[in-house]
DNA sequence: TATGAATGAGGGTTCATTCAT
DNA sequence: CATGAATGAACCCTCATTCAT
């Protein structure tokens, strides 16, 4: 039966207290791995020793959890956004930061990044994640006036689709997240450069076509 | 799903009997908008209108649809890939037609793409997808040849990783499943010919930076 | 995950299949005798000779199977009522029948009886069973309507509380429901004559005190 | 409730030390509007602003909890009655006494007898609780002696089942603790009239039928 | 006394799949 | 081909209780 007037813990707040973050950060690597669904409060709990029960001391539920962490990282990369906008740099520039934060949050943010590339459009649905249209509406419209405002200077293709453009972007580096390995040849810093490269001049070479 | 490799009776067949491929179109569109995991056989056989347990006179199991329809995508994609190779254009063209048919299977195999796009990386793991890796091995050979040759050429910037620039080729376009609505303003055309910009010379103007 | 878009089965029908009314009169004597709550679905199942998930193929959800049982009684009783109501007798004769129709349902409808006298508070609450209060409340007021009736025709005592009384009436009846035994020696119709006697003339012995 | 016959510590004296007499109050509230089952110890334990594991230190368990409360309630109530009985009045006035002090335990003793009324049957299968079957058997002697004794006093008529007489009151007495509401505009005094008046004589007018 | 982390058993429910009809 | 009843394993979550601090 569903029908219980049920407890109302808090159990949410900030009082970080490292046993909650170390869980979450487990969770998070295997819901960005397995995937949320496919993922088991079991296995969580396995993986940081303890019964499956347990995790609810912590965690509301399942569902807190992926809350917690998308929630966690697009605050703070709409924070790291906003003030790169805010310094007030030239567009060709800005777009360059803008990008380098997004390949730094590849580092800083893997499994969230991972998580929300592969399940926002499934939980973007749920009212309880509605904050995830919401910040990607912001992050567009970030995106969206520095290119526009990079067109009117002509330092950006004037037939350029910003919204387009855009997406481009963002799903490049999203779906990145997918092969990225940090342990591997390719670092952040190499990929954010090529990547940069073909975003601002292309693949072929000056001259070339 | 349990992935047994099991029996592959009589029901791999292209008999084409309508009803099948009228069920597994059903499926696919829920696969790719829902998720593998998320879509329940009950549900496919509610929207043909037949029980669940019918649905297992046509397929051998849920894993069984998701094989037929990657594997359609798939071979047809890798034949057209191929035979743009074999066309022996310069490279400089023919990576516009590879672009050009990945943006076409955007249109004719939509939910396979969707599908494959978001689920290959669990899949891949079970024997039965091992072809997904395979294919995928394909059309980066076919990808890193064909750039590498246009490097040599000096049609393409040296410094570029082939690698790291398919990737980049393949995501983009990928990821566009997501976004992409065959009723909205942006044709599958317009989007590739902004996308295959971009590719090629960028988003800065000539004389831009 | 709570967050699915669940299927919509109806299996609500009245399509009595037989097995259907099998399992619902298994669910309704452990229901009243153990409670709604301490009776599990896997000890029903057992009961059955089933396992608890085939359950589901029949029923929605453990609270479809009280909702179930209780509308068959509520508004089977109801239309006895209106019945009697209808059929016009004098305030007295109509008391006697509702009484009579009382204790008719102790035999006929003795799970659903106990069900809602033990569990009526905790489950009116729900959205889903506010049917209960609505039949309660028209319990009230045809008891209500047919005591005023008489009062005014001076066949009841005057300083009663419509009200109370039949709180009084129902509250006696729906009680016996828990140490009624059926094949002991009282027999329904002998409680409720006795009873019958005491809510018209009292305990004490004419010319008694 | 596992109901082990465990051990029986320190907690059981009456050494009200004040914060026990507080929680227990809030526990017996908690359970007799909710229900013993479906009341958390956490909710208890949030109600009285501790923690759940806290109360662990005042009581063994949740079911020595209940323990106390219905103990104290039937150990007071069965002592009003033997004191009414030892006062040797004739049989009309004792019934009224009786019932008199059954109503007057709706007031002192609302919760528990809520609890006892609600939960009885299923508390009584466990040894712990076997006091409560004593106690009612206790109850039903003094009710069933009085009103033969009446009866031979061609006071009570004579028709009248003594047992099933009693439980006729028990259960309307017991069951008007459900929607008895202290601050409405229904005096327990009040009730416990018209309950009297119907007892004795009847809802039928003077030469009314 | 109180905390807070953990236990462990069990609860309702879901779902791919099977199979006699 | 389709039905519908059943399986059995797994899933998320709850809760009384324990215990080191």
């Amino acid at each position: 039966m569903s029908v219980m007037t049920g407890g109302n813990r808090v159990s949410g707040g900030e009082r970080g207290s490292g046993r909650r973050a170390e869980l979450l950060s487990i969770a998070a690597e295997m819901f960005a791995v397995r995937g949320v669904a496919a993922t088991t409060v079991r296995e969580i709990a396995d993986e940081a020793g303890i019964l499956s029960g347990s995790l609810y001391h912590h965690f509301e539920s399942k569902e807190a959890m992926v809350d917690e962490i998308l929630r966690g990282y697009l605050s703070a990369q709409l924070e790291r956004f906003r003030r790169v906008v805010e310094a007030g740099y030239e567009p060709y520039t800005t777009v360059g930061e803008l990008i380098h934060e997004s390949f730094a949050a590849l580092h800083r943010h893997r499994w969230a990044m991972a998580i929300l590339h592969n399940e926002a459009g499934r939980l973007a649905e749920f009212d309880r994640f509605g904050y995830i249209e919401s910040a990607n509406r912001e992050f567009e419209r970030i995106w969206v006036r520095v290119l526009r405002q990079g067109q009117r200077n002509g330092v950006f293709r004037a037939g350029l689709s910003p919204r387009l453009a855009h997406r481009f972007i963002r799903d490049s580096v999203s779906a990145s997240v997918r092969w990225y390995n940090p342990s591997g040849r390719m670092s952040v810093r190499g990929i954010a450069e090529q990547y940069t490269r073909i975003f601002r001049d292309g693949m072929v070479a000056p001259g070339g076509e």
